[in-house]
DNA sequence: GTCTATAAATGGATAGAC
DNA sequence: GTCTATCCATTTATAGAC
């Protein structure tokens, strides 16, 4: 393996377990028993493994959200594709960790951030509507902003309230819980069969986790 | 004015507004106009300045928390509550900016904020239920815990979805477009009447931010 | 209480040998 | 490509004069 693949493989690691604020170019070198100097001869610094990890991260990123486009029409669907979304998400987890503080520190990677948000509320917003007008789902004016608003906030910070609270869950139940959440959001505006979706959402998640 | 409260002044408004991260203690004795040994005889330093910060953020939360026990019944209620939890989280809110690396650097904060959280999310519970019981609110099985963790998230996090997108709203309007958001994960499940309330929260969320 | 001066520690970065 | 050695800048923290 390519000693450059090597540092971002094992930076990721680092940064996914310990954080990334705390790490030096030190600790990095330190992870990878590899002199600092070599370290810098491969990247100019921590900066620059964090713009190649990024990079990685928004690659894939775009290839799940190109690749849901119009496929995705019922709610075993939905649940699979957020489930896709989630999971890339943890694997860059550290990103999410830090998002306000790590946006400020590096502005290019905030516009960046920002197009792929931006990308994901167009994705949100034409599966909204597109389940309204099928008649899957009932939204009054304004309510499909309200609803992607939500969905994208916990698409978000759903790593962060977990590490706030202190839980301890595995990641896999975190995932499916969440997974849980952002369907909850939607189900209440699916009329009369609303509370029978809720029901058997609520079934398959507890299977899910094996409560 | 003791010097003692004007550094903790400064040093809020300071951190509130170029975030908490890229401040060192001589950043702050400079905006006091003040030697770092003098700073330093008032506070160990920057970690005693952020404790002390705390202290003042906590006291007030609960007073806010513990004086609404059993005094909100209307919408309206709800409505004005949220408004005053969100503007004393906005009064600390470089807290919130960097809440996960913060509590990750002061354990002892991180127990007393995870403490803070069990009390709101309490506080929350017992009011949903109570709308609940009056037949306000129609909530299936569940459904308590699963608002109540949205209301939560929504309380934590509204501070940072608008920082990442970079919004440049006003805070009066960030704080009423949020109170808007958590009442707009309630009203779906008000029965019937939940669209008209709907309506006619879409009305007075735009009158407040004057569109 | 407040200042100046300075020590001690840390992190970022590069030069030059191998 | 990789290492050792070293330098520079920043930050924390303290001693001692006023």
């Amino acid at each position: 393996m390519k000693t450059r693949d090597r540092i971002l493989q094992v930076a990721l690691a680092l940064f996914n377990e310990e954080g990334e604020a705390p790490q030096s170019a030190v600790d990095i070198a330190n992870a990878l028993d590899m002199s600092p100097g070599n370290l810098y001869y491969h990247f100019k610094g921590k900066d620059a493994i964090i713009r190649a990890l990024f990079d990685d991260f928004e690659h894939e990123m775009r290839i799940i959200l190109r690749g849901s486009r119009g496929k995705i029409t019922s709610i075993e669907d939905n649940w699979i594709y957020n489930y896709i979304i989630l999971e890339e998400i943890y694997d860059f987890r550290f990103f999410y960790r830090n998002l306000g503080e790590l946006l400020a520190r590096y502005p290019d990677l905030a516009v960046r951030f920002r197009a792929l948000l931006a990308e994901k509320r167009q994705t949100i917003t034409s599966l909204l509507k597109g389940l309204d007008q099928r008649g899957v789902l009932f939204l009054g004016p304004r309510m499909g902003d309200v609803i992607t608003d939500q969905i994208l906030s916990a698409l978000t910070f759903w790593l962060n309230l977990d590490v706030i609270e202190g839980s301890k869950v595995t990641p896999s139940t975190l995932i499916h819980k969440t997974v849980f959440q952002i369907m909850a959001l939607v189900a209440p505006h699916m009329g009369k069969d609303g509370f029978a979706i809720m029901q058997s959402m609520i079934a398959y998640y507890d299977s899910k986790i094996g409560a």
